[in-house]
DNA sequence: CATTAAGATTTAACCGTTCACACTATAATA
DNA sequence: TATTATAGTGTGAACGGTTAAATCTTAATG
């Protein structure tokens, strides 16, 4: 491989002209820069982007931390981040955390080791505090969290008008007994989505009653559970509305199951827009999540931010992103 | 941060001796080793990974090129290598192709670029040709792809055991009108699938009639149109194999849309075992892919060849993997 | 005791860039 | 004309490590 000491040596000139060429960060005369560039031509030279990495302390990459690399959500996230940041000349590097604070430091530390200039993080185990630590080490943004002292680094869903826009949906079409199988209530974006629920319903002057909620775990299993509650307890419902796609799954299945043909005994209103809500039967009416934006969001800011770009493609920032109501087929009206 | 500098002068002894205690690739005594461990913990020393590749030639790091980053598939498969990269310390540089030879031959160059140790490649789009060429210049290891003239670092399913598999199945509970609902025929892993489930046939002594053979695009909408074909046509068919999943939800959708229930009156099996074939209405019983294994065993190759682990616990080389029944609720004996 | 071999350590070149600074040539200003 | 500014280029020291070769120790051998 050609070394920049070769082109040098080719077009007669120093190797900080050469170096000037490529970088594009000083005057060069057009004569001289076209004697470089033949050479570079001639020579089919790439720069070396360790010694590049090295001498200016930059890497050109960003460091990646998400729970886990399967699954709708993070598949999307991750797909807005490599998209952008290509186009920038930059790359990602991946680590997971499985939601466990141990495994999420590791990869962070990881990360830092391996010099990124810049992290994207989508964590839940560790703490608020030691995010603030890492931000002031390294430029940080912080995907679907909220901290209030790096508030411009993060990037998060407005979960509360999802869950309002899932309700209201819901009343639009005339349902008014309305189950709510919620996420862990520890979970603030669990938490949200229900807040933006009730304030939906108050809309309508129903106060929702403590025997039309449900807790599960956001996993398929705890909707098919939770659905069994809710059949059993009984309530009147004629929808359920879901804190994700995954739980509305299972309380779907759980519901065919016990004989409810579907929507037409019951509509099912989930949240995420995941991968698989069209594959379901009825296709999954839900609140899409702008997961690609989101990680095109975060790439946007450090691109400004660490790597100074002035790109006019680079659109105004966002840090809260507005759900949209997908309409498919699992809500009937009445 | 410190430097090896500092840690060498705290220590009093020479650069050299201080990478070869981090290293570990050369005899140095139990003091001078323990004098230098001392003098990195105090200083909290982390070695510069730049420099370290600049100066070794080893980036530890291994580009791998999917077509999408989201999709079940290449979620898995890249959890895999992740999974077993880190604990090699070696870290992943991502990218897309998109399925386009242009964008395929222009991320392996991005990655080239980054000096990556090695590639793990996903692509359908370049030609062979290109890929030997490419594995000339750096170690590469294919996916989902046969060449062979590097077959030792091709690893894929056995495509063909699968459709066999599956296709067994179904005559096992007792069906012998089965539709097939294929891949693109130009696609060597749906061909092969195929190929399989006529040979289960020929078993059966059941040889398939071209009514019964039907062509999608692996796409859940062309299994959804290639139902309506089927059911259109006249033949009789007690079940459905389906080239992937997202056909068989297709399928699935309108057999349901045309008054079927399932399994009762139409059973129906998928390949792939994708994320949302449990979601699916019956669960879909399919044939597993194996992609977190390809995943790793890619990653095995690599470091075994490239990095000369000689660990015990990575296992003997598969190139080839067997596709697995996993029995679910789609498929009715009759 | 001199010789040799093996073991431990140091020296210094090298990896391929960037960048602060020095320098030269030319144009503009007083 | 002397002075100053400016554009264009070269010099050489980093950047933070690795590693081959040289050197120094120590122990074993005849």
């Amino acid at each position: 491989m050609a070394t920049i000491y070769e082109v040098s040596k080719l077009a007669g000139v120093s190797l900080a002209t050469v170096s000037r060429v490529m970088n594009n960060n000083a005057k060069v005369s057009d004569k001289t820069r076209t004697k470089v560039l033949e050479a570079m031509e001639q020579l089919g030279y790439r720069p070396n982007s360790i010694a590049q990495s090295l001498a200016s302390n930059r890497t050109n990459s960003v460091g990646v931390l998400v729970s886990e690399l399967h699954g709708g959500f993070f598949g999307l996230v991750m797909n807005g981040i490599e998209t952008e940041l290509r186009l920038a000349d930059k790359h990602i590097i991946i680590t997971t955390g499985h939601s466990d604070e141990a495994q999420e430091k590791s990869a962070i530390d990881f990360l830092i080791g391996r010099k990124c200039d810049a992290l994207i993080l989508l964590v839940d185990s560790v703490s608020d505090e030691y995010l603030i630590q890492v931000s002031k080490t390294i430029p940080t943004v912080l995907i679907n969290r909220k901290v209030d002292e790096i508030s411009d680094n993060c990037i998060s869903l407005d979960n509360q008008y999802g869950g309002y826009l899932a309700a209201k949906h819901l009343l639009e079409q005339g349902h008014r007994d309305i189950a709510y199988i919620a996420g862990p209530d520890w979970k603030v974006d669990s938490y949200d989505r229900f807040v933006g629920h009730k304030k939906a319903l108050a809309e309508y002057n129903i106060d929702l009653n403590d025997s039309y909620y449900f807790e599960g775990d956001f996993n398929e299993n705890s909707g098919y559970k939770c659905f069994h509650k809710i059949n059993n307890s009984g309530i009147n419902f004629t929808a359920i509305a879901c804190g994700n796609d995954e739980m509305a799954s299972g309380a779907m299945k759980a519901a065919r199951e016990s004989g409810y043909i579907l929507p037409k005994d019951l509509s099912i209103i989930g949240f995420d827009n995941n991968m698989f809500a069209s594959y379901l039967y009825p296709e999954l009416t839900t609140i899409d999540n702008s997961a690609y934006q989101m990680g095109k969001m975060a790439t946007d800011i450090i691109l400004k931010d660490v790597y100074k770009h002035k790109d006019l493609n680079i659109a105004k920032i966002v840090n809260i992103f507005e759900p949209k109501l997908v309409k498919r087929n699992s809500v009937n009206s009445i």
